[in-house]
DNA sequence: CTAATATGAACCAATGATGAGCCAATTATC
DNA sequence: GATAATTGGCTCATCATTGGTTCATATTAG
């Protein structure tokens, strides 16, 4: 048999991937570099390669190139990039399940400190004429009834909403909505919600806030989905 | 550079807004300038500011220009750090406010196949009596309604939920009340909430999977909350 | 000699970079 | 208010790089 030259390239190339030669931005030279390095046909370095890819130490992409395989962790980071991404109405159809629901929740949890932390937000948000403040405000309100909910998970899934609402899209949409007599649409709504809240209507609420939400998808779609 | 010219500017784009290069006015650089600057084409730098657009990082408006975002004030990794400390109570909390409407909502937006997905898990379900595999199986008929249900930003929020299932405290809570009894329990409930799937009822849906999100809190605490 | 391996060359297909052009939204200017 | 300049949004054709594949030929161990 012909020397083994191939799997001696291959022995070099797993070494020197441990060694963390290219763990920089993972990427080896290209087939047809490492044939030159190694003063062997690209067939040969290609043979040695592919053993690599099967084994799994690497992969390949067509005029890409070869790169180190990062250890693969399917995790929360990973759930939390899709979900920067929905649609605007999946994200009101998410809204309009969680928020009547958590509003009622809050409805038996809240504290006497934590309605008035509601109170005063929606008292700030009724001052407000300014969009942007306004939009602070309203937001603090929804916000506000989450945490009375005391409920540490509800309260980050309704965070992740509120990161998702800051990015660009919605920014966009919301702005050209907006206008006074929405506002103004909106500051009633929240005084029914508020109300209810205060007089431990769990019902009241839910629906109230169902309406609300019912409102702002009028106002951001044209219609209900 | 021959290669990636793309994701090394926009490394570089990064630290210099990271070191605070345009926080005066928050405003960078046109992209045309942008790429004259880096001696790379226009595409190339607009891919590079594409990838920072979608992480968030900066925004770009038509006829204005690029601007850097202010930092969210809750940022998706403090939300990480406390979603993952959540207590049961609060994640069956959250379960059962989520589920049944989920379930609602699948029950209008589901298609044949779907339903067939559905009903493959249950079957497997049903026929397994490794603790494990049922595991699997009951966790996949979960999934898999979410996903009949047709919105994306829902089945992240569910997988948020699962992710944190699987997590230490969770695995030996489950184990030490798995029995027999309770797995047949589930199956029958199980049952309930296809048929009224099959059937496109939504209430009926809903109620049945609140039974059951009710069942699995009773064998958790042996309480409601 | 034979079989397995190595070689070198050619061509294909996917990807990324480039440069150019045009459109649409916004802002600045008159 | 109308117009021009600026800016991002988008498409296209072209080129270079890179892995994917095949084939004829040379080399070497058994």
């Amino acid at each position: 048999m012909p020397k083994q030259i191939a799997s001696e390239v291959e022995k070099s190339l797993r070494q020197r991937i441990a060694a963390g030669e290219w763990s920089h931005d993972g990427q080896l030279p290209a087939e047809r570099d490492i044939a030159k390095e190694y003063a062997v046909a690209r067939n040969t370095a290609r043979r040695a390669i592919n053993a690599l890819v099967d084994e799994g130490v690497i992969s390949r992409h067509v005029g890409r190139g070869t790169f180190v395989r990062p250890a693969d962790e399917v995790d929360m980071n990973d759930i939390l990039q899709r979900v920067t991404g929905v649609s605007p109405t999946d994200m009101m159809t998410v809204r309009r399940l969680v928020e009547p629901q958590a509003a009622a929740i809050a409805v038996t949890m809240a504290s006497a400190s934590d309605l008035d932390a509601i109170v005063e937000a929606h008292e700030m948000a009724k001052a407000e004429r300014d969009p942007a403040k306004f939009e602070y405000w309203d937001a603090q309100i929804h916000h506000r009834i989450f945490k009375a909910a005391r409920n540490e998970l509800l309260m980050s899934l309704h965070d992740i909403l509120r990161v998702i609402r800051n990015r660009d899209p919605w920014i966009e949409l919301k702005r050209k909505r907006f206008s006074e007599e929405r506002r103004l649409g909106y500051c009633a709504q929240h005084e029914d919600i508020v109300r209810m809240l205060k007089d431990r209507d769990a019902a009241g609420a839910s629906d109230a806030m169902l309406v609300h939400m019912n409102a702002i998808e009028m106002n951001l779609f044209g219609r209900l989905n």
